[in-house]
DNA sequence: CCATGAGAGTTGGAATTTCAAACCCACACA
DNA sequence: TGTGTGGGTTTGAAATTCCAACTCTCATGG
């Protein structure tokens, strides 16, 4: 998979280019398989443990463990136990993770746009109690305040119905 | 690709959401495939002939021809005749497409920090003649002149040797 | 007239990946 | 003692992908 797993020297003597040295490629190289960026949007949402991460994204199991442990391996995410005795983990994302905010945005921009009818998910801005201003995502600037939104002011408000941020709601 | 393409029912009777309803995952639904970006990111790069796409990302022939189809149906490509007789066409973004440019952007950043070495391609702004600033990709403005750059004022500097714009250059 | 070549794909297997479901294991709870 | 939960593996079949070779149409050159 990875051609060049510790970086720095490649094994083969490939002199021939195969394709445009491009960023965009290597990035997609490391998280542009299939499940990958769906499991970094859960964690950003909050949900670090294998189960939830299997339910909300509808990754089969195997897969997404083969994903996690890719990333990993990448450094854009960290495996952090939270129980020994059973041994348990949790995803982390790295600094690598967190920076991959703008390019989830701006897949999120480019599908509400272009590929759902209505945006199931709409970030907000909290400016007080019952306030909840629209946020343009791609500056993190309240359109009603002006201001500058960090994550503390931030709400993400799950429109779909049965779904929350944690996962679908269980209606018993 | 479609959730259930063939058979119009489960045998389940369970109406039950497979994943989390996500402008992300659909974004991803129509763009997300392999070569599929790197496909547009040529096109971007004003290479709109299929043997050039297929040169320039790698990809194989069959495999690109299939998503390029996809990405038709998708209206995120259209083809176009050049040439009647023999048929030759060549591929042009629509308004979706070229909306994906922040996409492609966030992702050359993220590429550019965390999966190479030093960035291979760099966008700088032509302020005059000889004049070349950088630019903020993220929000199209030079960090120079502190004025905001369209397309026209843009440069694509290729600085990966061998390689410009068009693709590998030829050196015989 | 014939050969060569470009452009844009198809085609035919073989090699990989993916999938879904079942299984496993260690523990908690009741 | 039995059931449930969390976090995965294993398995074998199904779907995708890869690659090289092939096709077809025309243009060009000798």
């Amino acid at each position: 998979m990875t051609p060049n797993p510790k970086q720095g020297e490649k094994s083969v003597p490939h002199p021939e280019v195969p394709a445009r040295p491009c960023s965009v490629a290597a990035a997609l190289h490391l998280v542009g398989e299939r499940w990958a960026l769906l499991a970094i949007r859960e964690i950003f949402y909050g949900n670090q443990r294998f189960d939830r991460i299997v339910r909300n994204t509808g990754a089969p199991r195997d897969r997404l463990a083969a994903r996690l442990r890719a990333l990993e391996e990448a450094g854009v995410v960290e495996r952090r136990a939270y129980s020994e005795r059973p041994p348990r983990f949790e995803y982390h994302l790295t600094e690598a993770g967190r920076d991959l905010a703008p390019v989830l945005h701006a897949l999120l921009t480019w599908g509400d746009r272009w590929a759902v009818d209505t945006p199931p998910v709409v970030f907000r801005h909290r400016g007080g109690p019952g306030a909840e201003h629209d946020l343009d995502l791609a500056s993190s600037t309240c359109r009603t305040c002006g201001e500058e939104v960090g994550p503390e002011g931030l709400t993400i408000e799950v429109r779909a119905p049965g779904w929350d941020r944690a996962g679908p709601v269980e209606d018993s």
